[in-house]
RNA sequence: CGGGGUGUGGCGCAGUUGGUAGCGCGCUUGCUUUGGGAGCAAGAAGCCCCCAGUUCGAGUCUGGGCACCCCGACCA
């Protein structure tokens, strides 16, 4: 490729938009274009990267046995109403309506379009297991797209979907896609962990994600480096012992305009430990109060599976009022009757807490949660905190912030069963389908790999997802010796299989070796008089800066031992 | 959805007490230059986000909308 015949709209100064150094670079490397929030084109450059990131995934995809295919990212409301989601993921979902006004979805993940898929294919136990991936476009109303191209309302995803006949092939199909996932992420020079993490709104028994630190991520993660366990904050959990206080008689006390924790622990000078978080929740429009520690943080997530399949949501002021006779602040569920309570572990025997007299103006104290209340029952509802102790060997837990790149799931009978999706087992019986979900980023990928590969000049390519594997910049006029030269190069380069950007403009040298570094192309031959003169070219690397002086016939030769020393994409 | 910010040539920005728009980069042409974003000269390019209002006159003031960005809420 001929540099004045590309598009590659390369930018001195950074947009004003662009926070993230991933998105400041796409954008100035001229790899992508925003075309509204959450919506961006591909340009030549960009475009080739993700090429090349999909290469890898397919590759390893196709290695571990499973089938590539292309759905429709355009689906009929009605599997959707079959397993739930239509209601459950909410305006999360982009909808539309055809010209005779039925209701169509543009997916945002597609285990619905796959499982009615399977369930027509009526298959025999013989046919399993299946595993069939796409990389697609996704489609979500993100209410804050951001970050760039990592959080957006149009992306490409690779979605693999896994069918077995029961839970042990669904363990191995699992730990195959969890193999897969670990030898592209490595394959693209990614620098990333695993985490156990929440199904959320997939649903299932379980699920890990593949996580890529940084500052800018969107998740927290509780990592121990000591033995090496990690979760997502959803679900991360330690061994943190409560702290005990002297068990008193309840007592009413008066506490004017005391609302929050810090209020009322600093007028009644106790710890924020001592008090109790009384939060009333609402679900599936039951009251239900929520008990933490008052130095603890309620976690939704957990809160979620603690409550059970309910939709649930915290209750409105008025329906506080409405349930316990008073205003947020002063509640607690100390002498009210019929709701249900659920309590962090951390409060089990507790005693001489500090919480809401269920009267404005007044919070009880010394209450002991055997002898005060009626606790239905005891959850880890509390979301940990930096330096908290393992739970698996009681070393300091980290939290690090991390973008999540993949998130594979066992997703087991949650839609085989609600769209009906069988197979008949030997016995001959219908059994549902033991299906897993498994989904790959890969926008993210590539602005996770300039996130993580890069300096104050610009990207620095891995060289697998590099979008070209070299760059020749000639130095002078396309006509003079070093011009003809250079196209040679090119030319010959081609021939023996790389992928070669010749920058042929008629730019001041200054000009090209910034655009270079911007783009960040593995390899740089600079052709130019000066190094004729000599009879050699210099080739240089863009992760070091290292330069080797070759003759032109020796650029192969140096090239392949370059290659030997990296991933190229295979060919 | 709450809070904050910004909308002016392709990009980054300035625009005073209201008087009809400017700078840098980029672009075009010419000459000179040519190993880390060159110099000089001449040009082209703007519904000043939109709609109403105030005014003799609005980029500027008032009201209402919209878009985009950031923080939070939310989020496979």
């Amino acid at each position: 490729m001929l540099w004045s015949k590309a598009f590659i709209p390369t930018l001195k100064e950074v947009p004003a938009e662009a926070e993230m150094i991933s998105h400041q670079l796409m954008l100035r490397a001229g790899l992508v274009r925003q075309l509204t929030a959450g919506v961006y084109e591909y340009l030549p450059l960009g475009w080739k990267v993700m090429l090349k990131v999909m290469k890898i995934v397919r590759e390893e995809m196709d290695k571990a046995g499973a089938q590539e295919i292309y759905l429709p990212a355009l689906c009929p409301a009605e599997i959707w109403q079959e397993s739930g989601r239509w209601e459950s993921f909410g305006d999360e979902m982009f909808r539309l309506k055809d010209r005779k006004k039925r209701e169509y979805a543009l997916c945002p993940t597609h285990e619905e379009v796959i499982t009615d898929l399977a369930r027509a294919q009526r298959f025999s136990y013989r046919d399993l297991p299946q595993n069939w991936y796409q990389m697609q476009v996704k489609f979500r109303d993100e209410p804050r797209p951001r970050a760039g191209v990592i959080r957006v309302r149009h992306f490409t995803m690779k979605d693999a979907y896994s069918m077995d006949r029961d839970q042990n092939g669904l363990d191995q199909s699992y730990l195959s896609m969890r193999e897969a996932y670990k030898k592209i992420f490595a394959r693209c020079g990614l620098k990333y962990f695993i985490v156990g993490a929440s199904s959320g709104l997939m649903g299932g028994s379980g699920s890990q994600e593949f996580m890529v630190p940084s500052p800018s991520g969107e998740d927290t993660c509780a990592v121990c480096e000591a033995c090496g366990y990690a979760a997502n904050i959803q679900i991360a959990s330690s061994k943190l012992q409560a702290p005990k206080y002297q068990d008193l008689p309840l007592l009413e006390v008066s506490t004017p305009e005391k609302r929050t924790v810090e209020e009322v622990s600093q007028f009644l000078k106790v710890p924020a430990s001592q008090l109790m978080k009384s939060l009333l929740y609402m679900a599936d429009g039951q009251p239900v109060f929520i008990l933490v520690r008052g130095d603890d943080e309620a976690n939704e997530d957990k809160l979620q599976k603690a409550i059970g399949n309910a939709t649930f949501r915290p209750a409105t002021p008025e329906e506080v009022l409405k349930h316990t006779g008073a205003n947020v602040g002063f509640i607690s569920p100390v002498g009210v009757k019929g709701v249900r309570i659920i309590a962090d572990h951390l409060l089990k025997d507790a005693t001489g807490l500090v919480s809401g007299a269920c009267k404005d103006h007044f919070h009880y104290q010394g209450i002991s949660v055997n002898r005060d209340l009626k606790i239905d029952e005891y959850a880890d509802i509390r979301t940990i905190k930096d330096g908290e102790p393992c739970p698996e060997c009681g070393k300091p837990l980290g939290l690090t912030q991390a973008i999540e790149l993949g998130h594979i799931f066992k997703l087991g009978l949650k839609y085989s069963q609600a769209l009906n999706a069988n197979f008949t087992d030997e016995d001959g019986t219908q059994k549902p389908l033991v299906m897993g979900s498994y989904g790959i980023g890969i926008d993210r990928i590539a602005a996770c790999v300039i996130e993580q590969s890069h300096d104050k000049d610009g990207i620095i390519w891995p060289a697998a997802v590099a979008p070209y594997q070299v760059l020749i910049t000639l130095l002078g006029d396309p006509s003079s010796e070093a011009g003809r030269l250079a196209l040679k190069i090119h030319d010959d380069l081609i021939q023996a299989g790389f992928d070669v950007l010749l920058d042929d403009r008629p730019e001041r040298p200054g000009f090209k070796f910034k655009d270079a570094d911007l783009t960040g192309i593995p390899v740089r031959i600079n052709v130019g008089e000066k190094g004729l003169r000599e009879g050699m070219v210099e080739i240089r690397q863009r992760k070091d800066g290292q330069v080797s002086k070759v003759r032109p016939e020796e650029i192969k030769l140096k090239l392949q031992e370059l290659t030997a020393a990296q991933i190229w994409p295979g060919r």
